[in-house]
DNA sequence: TAAGATTGATCCCTCAATCTTG
DNA sequence: CAAGATTGAGGGATCAATCTTA
């Protein structure tokens, strides 16, 4: 206990900087996450959601969601879990492909959404974008694209490619 | 299912921003963690270990270390529980208040953490700092000092001023 | 053999309740 | 009563193993 020890690795700018990175997206998650939080959505099942909303015919197949969103196919399969069990998403199975399972946004799923999102907006406004300058938000997005790409290629995955129809689902 | 629905509520540009800020620290976390989750050691336990070595007289109260974190006080005692555990840290009774307890570095810890650092700042390089030229990054990094004061000002809380000694604690 | 999905075990965190001390 | 810390219950994520299909 108690040993002298040299700070100056434990402040090297490069671990400040990562430092900073996660206080700050913590931060916002913390403030932002009770809009969702509240009708008994989690961060995930919110990601997930938004995503399935995005697509074409709103719907992507697990696998795809797993690689955009970096969870594991294991996380993606209890994520949709609680999607299917609370109404708002649903898996139908692929017909080219009798391994793979495609999910799609239930009306309710899109109901729910489209209620939650202006709450979502402001709050995210409210506590994230606003309090930059557009200069500032500009160069802040602009570092986060580029980190984002260097350690995260194919976060736009699966957008239709092999698999799914490009028709609709019903 | 396969409501038709307007995106354009949900192709908001703050959404998108949050959902880029989130998407990358997940990334950097992804790509960096295998420095220490290799030997057993959690993204929070590395978190305390590094704000233990950068205090005075490597010690903080719990508490001090639940708000720096912004985690619970409940988190920050199962993650000194595994600390000691392991013998990284140890709990030492605050002379002032009884209710209290001061955490400290134990010389394992301290040799644990240094000997992690290196990889860790050579990582955090690799994938974070490294992508962007000294513009970008000083423009990413002051707009995330903005919203981290923002978000949670207190980040530096406790850095001793009520019950710890502000003398060694052995 | 590899790809898509699921399951069981386990880890980490939070919330609510509790105990002790100020 | 408020503050510091701990405990039990429960949610959410991962890994490794497994099953089915390409």
């Amino acid at each position: 206990m108690l040993v002298r020890m040299p700070s100056e690795p434990f402040d090297d700018p490069r671990l400040t900087a990562m430092g900073l990175l996660f206080e700050t997206v913590h931060g916002v998650g913390h403030r932002c996450g009770d809009v969702f939080r509240v009708p008994g959505i989690s961060g995930s099942d919110f990601d997930v959601l938004i995503r399935l909303a995005r697509s074409p015919y709103h719907s992507l197949r697990l696998t795809d969601l797993a690689s955009q969103t970096s969870m594991s196919t294991s996380g993606i399969t209890r994520v949709i879990d609680r999607l299917e069990r609370a109404g708002l998403a649903e898996r139908v199975a692929c017909a080219t492909d009798r391994r793979s399972f495609l999910v799609g946004l239930t009306d309710e799923g899109g109901r729910r959404l489209t209620k939650l999102v202006p709450d979502l907006t402001a709050s995210v406004d409210r506590w994230f974008t606003s309090a930059l300058s557009p200069e500032e938000l500009d160069g802040l997005l602009t570092g986060l694209r580029k980190v984002r790409d260097h350690v995260h290629p194919g976060a736009t995955a699966g957008a239709h490619d092999g698999c799914p129809a490009d028709e609709p689902l019903l």
